[in-house]
DNA sequence: CTGAAAGCGCTTACAG
DNA sequence: CTGAAAGCGCTTACAG
């Protein structure tokens, strides 16, 4: 790299010391005000660019956080990494972003990669696969705050921001009954996934709200792929007295399940309602599409991740501070 | 933050010089394997983690390159990212990501941040608005090699790696002529995107090889709003000779005018062919779609643009090496 | 094979 | 109001 201008240049060119240009150019108080001009012009003139790494350096802040996440190809996510760039940026923190492609041991390079550049907090979307979250244990360890968003941690003690999931399976479910529907099928995560349970349960309180006896061969589990959809309609509708309508984890097994039944079952495809988390606003150019579907806002997810992690930085929450914070962003039912 | 173990308290503790420490741990040959052994167990039993900020600075490298890109909502400019980190994470660099949001004065803002931070290379996909680029010249300026990716910079000397996008419109209104449609219209974005005036190029150059004589009033020019297009469709419909056929700049534009068709012209809706670039995925689920689609493969755009910068960081290619390079990845059309 | 020393570019308590 | 000095944690030419 070409060397840059340093604060010695301006002060061997001003005649002063380094500590002037320093404080000069941060506005120091303790500088006159004619100082402070001499060397605000000579930095402009000559182009004079701080150099952020070594002031990080010395002052042992990155004033960057890191952030982790499967993917960016989920609109979801890139939804959060907003909300958090939106509160980075007024603090006038950089972000590194880094995908872990669903991958634990990518994931772990990530966090130790994360730790050495000493990065001065972290978010973390987890993958689907991670049970040992020793990695990110070590950065509580050295100092690093860690907050979890959208998929819960297995550990113990954390600090998580999502959607609140239990509401909108109760809300989704619950405007399925209330449409009059008896036979509602559930096609959910797989259950290692916390959320998978969480949403089953929220179906399963709707159910017995609504007074609607739950029935096992009603709830299945599916790990997203069009296969397993397929087969997982397939089994519901081979049933004696098939669903009338199906809650479903999110968009993409809805749409699957749709395109099962356009080939499978075309005559029954009308007769069935979907509801799901996701709310895609590409629904507005499908001729199918569930009747109501639950927006969840990650974006907001991501603001208020990002300002507790803040909160934090700033030590205002010690982060020996072992309460867990849970904080849970309402969810809205959009109805098609 | 709290501080974590450095070379010095292994070196205290192991009873050596610092530079012996650091040199075990980096490998040197010239530490003998005992010494070696005994660093490395230290450090493993006191979770030493190196500080990559503190080398990052005495090396005056930051081992990162700077991205910045419109918006992650666009899946393409994603697909750009992926490729770059995949060559990133191969080069153990990472990546400063940042959001213009289409806005030229937060764009200057980044720029700006990355130069203070020092990052050791860029790769910039332009706002839509960006005329002035002298921020990036500054760049250049202090050694930082800047490559743009998809939208073409309206400066004079720049490295430029996008996909072909004369071929990819070229292809796409021949397979209309060749179908047989002799009123070809071409829905085009605002002339004031180099991309867009290529785009138009490629529709001109198959009209002719079609020997099809090119029609004004079949071009329109859009700015990618619901409102824009149909008013465009609306036009294109009341012509003394309608189109049969429509090349649309992407997607977006495609899935508004059809939207435009079913609720204006349910009549014509198939009796007009589209074609466009994106080959959005969803396609799959879409009842109504254009004939074919150009895909663009912007994940091999990013892997050749990360490419050719860490052969500029190398300083295989001098940064003041003044021919452009200009790299265009081929488009395939994909026959729904 | 090991170590003493300089230095990367900044900030900041301290002295004057 | 200004400056001399120490130090952040590393790497690396140089000496031994």
């Amino acid at each position: 790299m070409k060397k840059g201008v340093t604060l010695k240049d301006l002060a061997l060119k001003l005649n002063m010391s380094v500590s002037t240009v320093s404080k000069s150019l941060n506005n120091d108080q303790a500088i006159s005000a004619v100082t402070k001009e001499r060397v605000k012009e000579l930095a402009d003139r000559w182009n004079y660019v701080a150099n952020e790494s070594a002031r990080h350096f010395k002052l042992s802040r990155s004033f960057t956080i890191g952030l982790i996440i499967p993917g960016l190809q989920d609109h979801f996510f890139v939804e959060a990494v907003n909300g958090i760039e939106d509160i980075a940026g007024a603090e006038n923190y950089n972000i590194i972003l880094a995908q872990s492609h669903e991958n634990t041991s990518k994931e772990e390079g990530i966090v130790q990669m994360m730790i050495r550049n000493r990065v001065d907090g972290l978010i973390v979307v987890l993958t689907k696969y991670t049970t040992d979250t020793r990695v990110f244990e070590q950065c509580n360890a050295v100092g690093i705050p860690v907050i979890y968003i959208v998929r819960e941690p297995p550990n113990e003690c954390y600090h998580y921001v999502s959607v609140n999931n239990l509401e909108g399976a109760f809300k989704a479910t619950c405007y399925l009954a209330n449409k009059g529907h008896k036979r509602i099928a559930c096609i959910t995560g797989p259950k290692t996934m916390p959320i998978s349970v969480t949403r089953l349960e929220g179906y399963m309180q709707a159910l017995r709200k609504s007074g609607i006896p739950p029935d096992a061969a009603l709830i299945k589990e599916v790990n997203f792929t069009e296969r397993e959809t397929h087969h997982a309609m397939q089994s519901l509708m081979k049933l004696k007295q098939p669903p009338t309508a199906v809650f479903c984890f999110k968009n993409d097994i809805t749409l699957d399940a749709i395109v099962f039944l356009k080939k499978k079952y075309p005559d029954r495809l009308h007769t069935i309602d979907f509801t799901d988390f996701g709310n895609l606003p590409l629904f507005k150019y499908l001729d199918h599409k569930p009747v109501a579907s639950v927006k969840e806002d990650f974006f907001e997810v991501g603001k208020r991740a990002a300002g507790l992690l803040f909160e934090m930085i700033r030590g205002k929450k010690a982060d020996h501070d072992k309460r867990k914070i849970n904080v849970k962003i309402p969810c809205k039912l959009i109805i098609n």
